[in-house]
DNA sequence: GTCTATAGACGGATAGAC
DNA sequence: GTCTATCCGTCTATAGAC
């Protein structure tokens, strides 16, 4: 039992560097440092380094895929749309924000998204996880919503890919801003906030 | 002369490495290799492992501060609008599509701009570089532009940061996306094509 | 499972021949 | 200015006591 906690422990601290300096620049003994033991004692939980970064790209894909509305969410989906028939763009806006929020200060979202941030020009596969989970799956949940909107006669019927590129892409940057400059939070918020709205706006049907 | 051309050679040789694997990753064997020399030639050319990542950032810096429409036009500078006075939504479109071709190709603009999406959480430097150069200047520029346009009565008055903001930003995730699978570039400027289109066409005045 | 000790490779950096 | 040779520190990883 000691032995599940020591090792949850050093993937935390792992993914805690890995976030801020990358894999090869962070070493063992930071690690071990940041846990609290020798960094041969990590020997004991893991065959190598490669096998923690392994196990901390796993935590980050298992957290997201059980918890990420991105990755679960079909706006073609009568069970995840059944609740949502006499929203209006404000109740839209409101449900958007609250997910900005959650993915801005989830420690493990925030972590993972640097991490693949640092990591996306040097290793194949997370460059790949890059694309999908900060762009390509962003872009479909999007897609999805604007379409569904456009059914539901809240916004005017247009190219609903470029729609939610203008909707998401500039949030996406503003959540990569608030990671490097978390000071900067309350006025990025403010900026999505305008930004939501005149977008439901200008595309109001 | 040789060594104006070794130091420069070493220069770009780095920027190649950094862009991709990060300062501290990149080694100075790695960067020997690449000039072809070996790793203690290097240091008849730079005191430290550091100098080179200043230089790097020099060149960087001075090639942005000299070629850069964002570092340079100002939209309140007659100088710089004045052959612009019979242009159209059209015409602005061409504009800005020439310097998203230009700063995806230039391959200094490009190796700067990876370097500091790699840096920006680990170097307090390169981190506000990175806010500057890919964040606050472009949007100055197209805030600029915005307003520009809406008093020539191309756009619609309105929150012109805002506009910005959807404007650019999606462009410049974008151009990012660009430079981790630089394959997918045609599909990648059809997007901003249409992007761009659909955002004149949505705040025409 | 954690520790100390250490192996062996590689990191940045220097000395001195040419 | 570039080379070989070398120093010393840190790296990943292993061995073996407890």
């Amino acid at each position: 039992m000691e032995q599940k906690n020591t090792k949850a422990e050093i993937l935390d601290a792992a993914l805690d560097l890995f976030a801020i300096n990358g894999y090869e620049s962070t070493s063992m003994s930071q690690i071990a440092k940041a846990v609290g033991v020798r960094k041969a004692s990590i020997y004991s939980h893991f065959e190598n380094k490669s096998e923690i970064l392994k196990n901390v790209v796993q935590m980050v894909l298992d957290g997201y895929n059980m918890n990420s509305i991105f990755a679960n969410a079909s706006w073609d989906d009568s069970e995840f749309t059944k609740d949502k028939s006499g929203m209006n763009a404000d109740d839209y806006a409101k449900l958007v924000k609250g997910h900005i929020r959650y993915i801005i200060h989830d420690p493990y979202v925030r972590k993972g998204r640097m991490l693949l941030v640092i990591e996306q020009f040097r290793n194949e596969e997370l460059s790949q996880l890059q694309t999908k989970m900060n762009y390509e799956d962003i872009m479909k949940y999007f897609t999805g919503m604007i379409n569904y909107l456009i059914k539901q006669d809240i916004l005017v019927d247009a190219n609903s890919e470029i729609m939610a590129a203008q909707f998401c892409l500039p949030i996406t940057t503003w959540i990569n801003l608030c990671d490097r400059e978390p000071d900067r939070e309350n006025e990025i918020l403010e900026l999505i906030e305008n930004h939501i709205k005149k977008f439901f706006e200008v595309y109001h049907s």
